[in-house]
This record gives C-alpha cells, structure tokens and sequence, in this order.
DNA sequence: TAAATTAGCGTACAGTTGTAAGCTGAAAAT
DNA sequence: ATTTTCAGCTTACAACTGTACGCTAATTTA
C-alpha cells in the first residue's frame, strides 16, 4: 500500500472516531484529542501527523456534515421533480436524514449554539447556503419578490431545523406526527407569504 | 449574621460565579466544579455544602433562566395591555431580555442541544411552557381552535427562538434589523394559520 | 455553660488532559 | 545502494480534574 493511501486511511480513522464518539452525551469540545486517537487505534501523539488541533478535526467534520446537507437537498429536489409536494417531500426528505445520519445533524446544532466562534460561523454559513438555495427555488416557483422569498425561506429552514431538533429525542410515530406538524406549519408560512405579498403589491397601485 | 443567611449567601455566590462564567466560550459542561469554587471564593470542597454535584448548580441555573423567561412573557403582556401590536410589541421584549441577559438566554440555547438529558429536558419544559402560554392567549384574542392555535404558537416560539440566538452574535444595529425581519414572518405565520383556518371550516360546509 | 452541628478549609490522591522530545522502520527519492 | 522523509510509537511532564478525609472555628441547641 502507498504511503498517501495509509495517511488517509488513518485519516478517516481519526474522522469516523470522532463521528462515533459524538452519541447524545458528547459534544466536540467534550471530546478529547487522546480520546480520539484511542477509539482510531493510534497513539496520542501520531494524532497531530493529521490535524493541528481538535479544532481543526471539529472544522474538517462541520464541513463533511453541510456537505451531507447539501447533497440531502439535491435529493429532495430529485424527488420534487419526479411529483409530490415541494414542502411535504422536504420534510419527508429532511427526517430521513435526521434518522440515518442523527449524529451528523446533532454535530450542526449542537455547534450551531455551542462555544467555538469559528464552528458556529462554519454551520452558520451551511445553514445560509442552505436557505440561499430555497430562497431561489421560492423565486423561481412562485414569482415572489427576492426579498419575500429570502423571508419565506429563512423562516421555513429555522423552523424545520428546530424541529429536527426536537425529532432527535422521539421514537418514530413521534417523528411522524411532528413531521406532520410542521408541514402544516409551513404552509402557514407558505400562505402567509402569498397573502401579504398580494396585500402589499394591491395596496401600493 | 445568621448562619442561614450566610449559607444562602455563599449558595448565590456560587450561581453568580457559575453565570458569569457562562459567556461566549464555555458551556456549563466545561465549566467546572474547582473553576466556580474559584471563581466564588471559596475552597473546591466546600462546594459540596451546597451543591451534590455541578449537574445539580446546572438545574438551578436552567430553572433561574427559565423564571427569568416567565416573568419576560408577564412583562410582554403587561405592554401589549397598554397599546402596541402584539407580534412587534413580544419581539421587542424578547429582545431586550436576551441583550440584557445574554448569558441566562445562551445558556438556555446552549442546553436546549446539549449534551445533558436532565438539562435539555428542563429547558424543553420551559419553552413548552411558553408556548402553551402563548397557545391560550391567541385561542382568547383570535378565535381560533386550539390545535390551530397549537401549531401557529409553535411555530412562532421556535422561529422567535431561532432568531434569538442569531441575535446573539450581532452588534445592535443587526439586531433591529433582524427583529424586523422576525416580525414580519411571525405574520406570515399569523396570516397563514388564519387563512388556512378560513378554508378549511369553508370547504367542510 | 456545655454539647452538638456545620460551613468552610487544607491536604492528598488517582485519573485525565495536551503536548514536547526523540526514536524506529518502512517507503520514497536520489 | 544510499540517503531522505515521515507516520506512528514510547516516554515524560506539568497542569488540571473530582472528591475522600479529617480538622477548625463559629453558630446553634440543650
């Protein structure tokens, strides 16, 4: 084997213990370079060959986890193409991940609100790339203005991210019932978007 | 002074240290029980006279916020009694709690993802709290059915929440800007839920 | 006044942490 | 074939953690 290719190998070695040592009781500045390097099988001190810090591994998994969100909303763009409603097949999308990936959403909220300025900026800007995208699709779909849509759909990503939040906790008719929750609950936002930009644009002629 | 007294004092002493530790770069799991000892001015040890564990000082610290948060939603109730919108005149209280307490509402946000089943439990028993408050006052003020007004005083508190902690990292003239922002999803969210209500009560005639 | 209670302290210990220093052996470069 | 590079190791250390144990001095109780 290469040289290069055992580096990466240990590489994810490091990452993936980093992953699953990040259950319901552990955050990333709970979680201990010696820890790390334990649960990866490589000494302390080898731990530094990679990273230059534990920061500097939170960084490199805040990343991977918005890549993961990313490719999520292509998915649900995939299914919204092929029929079912834009906001139920997000939803829908959107827990699945939370499910099959619960330590990879639970790493972006617990950063979100955690200790670290640069994680928080890190998921922030995930979030932002997150809602930049939505807000094309509202514009695209509904013809709103770019700053209704922006609205829209900072409010829609806050509270679908919110809610996954709460999902984390429950078992599944839970997760199901909330699901539906907050697809009506999007629609209220949807509608009332609509209805105020109506309002808006017949009261200024 | 009484021995009581005393007692009760240091106790105060000992949660005043733990908030003031509490700011942008520590949570309360990296806070420890020798730093607030310190920070108290008194031995390591003698923290146990007052305290089974550093968990036990978290809940009292949760509970305190969560107080702070009650008497917030009085104040905001009292001022919208005496003139102003509802939605602005809530956004504008809020805000000014998390600007004049800054650390009690991080450390709620911190604990709400945390790592702490006990805490995060009690600090998701708080907002329920608050949304079952603000779930009675629109059932009073609009009319609508509980489980609509349910979903709009749920929606609303985790927007409201989310934002919050947005607001957290902002200079102040971010923050009115945010808060105008907020104000009119809340009334996507108000227009939307009352809109949809209207339909569905028509299309079941 | 004598006895009991107790808030707070000092000492001590075992366990953990990050990381500095230098070695080894195998892969890569010359 | 020889030298260089470098991933990973072992050892070592100082700093910190929670907390057990027993003492002291002052307040409270009897």
């Amino acid at each position: 084997m290469n040289r290069q290719e055992q580096k990466q190998k240990t590489r994810r070695a490091i990452i993936d213990a980093a992953y699953s040592l990040l259950d319901e009781q552990r955050s990333l500045s709970s979680v201990s370079l010696r820890e790390v390097a334990r649960c990866a099988g490589i000494a302390p001190t080898s731990f530094y060959r990679h990273f230059k810090d534990i920061d500097e591994l939170g960084l490199t998994l805040v990343d991977e986890a918005g890549l993961a969100l990313r490719q999520l909303m292509r998915q649900a763009r995939l299914r919204i193409a092929s029929g079912g409603g834009v906001i139920s097949t997000s939803v829908d999308t959107f827990m699945e991940f939370i499910n099959a990936n619960s330590n990879v959403f639970r790493l972006l909220l617990r950063e979100h609100t955690g200790t670290s300025n640069a994680f928080r900026a890190a998921v922030l800007r995930e979030i932002q790339h997150f809602t930049q995208e939505l807000t094309d699709y509202t514009i695209a779909t509904t013809g709103l203005s770019r700053s209704m849509a922006n609205l829209q759909a900072e409010a829609m990503v806050k509270l679908v991210f919110s809610t996954g939040a709460e999902a984390l906790d429950l078992n599944n008719e839970q997760k199901a019932q909330l699901a539906l929750r907050v697809k009506q609950q999007l629609r209220f936002i949807s509608t009332g978007a609509l209805v105020i930009a109506e309002q808006d644009s017949t009261s200024k002629r």
